[in-house]
DNA sequence: AAACATTTTTAGGTTAGCCTAAAATATTTT
DNA sequence: AAAATATTTTAGGCTAACCTAAAAATGTTT
């Protein structure tokens, strides 16, 4: 039984595995986490005698089998939370991170079976990422952002990279909510801006706005 | 913000204030809590800096306001976790406590207020016990028993005073479980045993094993 | 009330997870 | 490739929560 600190270790690389190619570095994992280089490598350490990463004193972590499927069933259970908290609780998407954080780290295979089946075994989280099933397998379809797209092109708005909660409000105040059909009207020479069109209404989205949104082609 | 630990022996101290009326007792809550009494000790003196409780040396331990506020908190947050894993996730009455106890120290008053009404504001947990309101308000309510009910009137199963393994066994045998609708048809004068209708058969069984019996109206 | 028994506290240690500051290693620049 | 810079590890400390064993206080007997 792993400590809530190791689990959270193992998330951190998990996620900062797709960043880096090899090993994570001891750095990244302490900005990430919000502490100190030198607590990462007691941690590494230790994550390393129980088989969980391969560590390599000044070449960072890499997880092993073992170590990525213990950080995919964290992040299932991180994301079926959000489901929940949202489909059932009415949160808002911009609110359910903090509290997901807690409850990812709850101990109970059944308990996270049955609330997959609860929420009706959703493929994506309220932010559009995919959820692991429960043997650790995940889907990832490539993210398209939505300046990615040529003039004339829609997307539908199925996540965020930025998944700050400043970021999410802004998106709430301009109404451009999760599922949205953005079609991408013009682009402005001078600073890139977009022009789209959304429902009934057109607005103007600066560059940096639009390839932190995620989109499939529609 | 308090500790699991901490959370734990104000929930302690508050279930073991029923048993004793002036202070509760360092081995008390050490036998509790699986612990020893010199943890017991260091823990008290904490918690009485916190005001959180009346500590007096070989003297035990009191909450105050304050604390007994933050125990009937938990117990809350305890209770309603509890009917959502049994209403919504199909679990049964003696598979909840565990998880329970997990769930119980999720820090989110919203998710607490979200959940209650998703419950639908239940007054009691799967096992008959109140549920605190938010302002920490618990409505005791002596628990019934099968033997306080009139002729004609129906109970749920929904606990036991004698948990012993000979007295579940005998229930085992009967075929008398958790969440069975019993009906009072008939009361013999000169033993009180009790006729009763259980699903499609009638039984008959004794004042004692009656009163051994938590029920709630319906 | 003295002797004995029980309960509680104190003293001193351990482990996990964090920290700062200094030393060691790796990387980049010249 | 040597010097300068950046990164990582080591050394040594801190706190929370636990522990055992010894000392102190309280309770009970006779």
């Amino acid at each position: 039984m792993l400590s809530f600190s190791e689990e959270n270790y193992l998330k951190s690389i998990f996620h900062l595995s797709y960043e880096s190619e090899l090993g994570v570095s001891t750095n990244s994992i302490a900005d990430n986490l919000n502490t100190k280089a030198s607590s990462v490598t007691e941690m590494l350490k230790k994550l390393g005698e129980k088989n969980l990463i391969v560590y390599k004193k000044y070449h960072g972590a890499q997880l092993t089998e073992m170590g990525r499927k213990t950080a995919l069933n964290i992040i299932r259970k991180h994301r079926l939370w959000e489901v929940f908290l949202v489909d059932k609780l009415n949160f808002k998407w911009d609110e359910v991170h903090d509290i997901a954080e807690q409850l990812e780290h709850i101990q109970s295979e059944k308990l996270t079976n049955e609330l997959d089946k609860f929420l009706n075994f959703p493929t994506k989280d309220p932010h559009g990422d995919p959820i692991p099933n429960p043997a650790g397998f995940i889907k990832f379809t490539p993210k398209l952002r939505l300046s990615d797209l040529n003039i004339g092109e829609t997307g539908k708005f199925i996540g965020v990279k930025d998944s700050s909660s400043t970021f999410l409000k802004y998106l709430d105040k301009r109404q451009i909510s999760l599922g949205s059909n953005i079609k991408v009207l013009h682009q402005e020479e001078f600073d890139q801006s977009l022009h789209v069109g959304l429902d009934e209404t057109n607005l103007t989205i600066s560059i940096k706005t639009a390839s932190n949104l995620y989109i499939t082609k529609i």
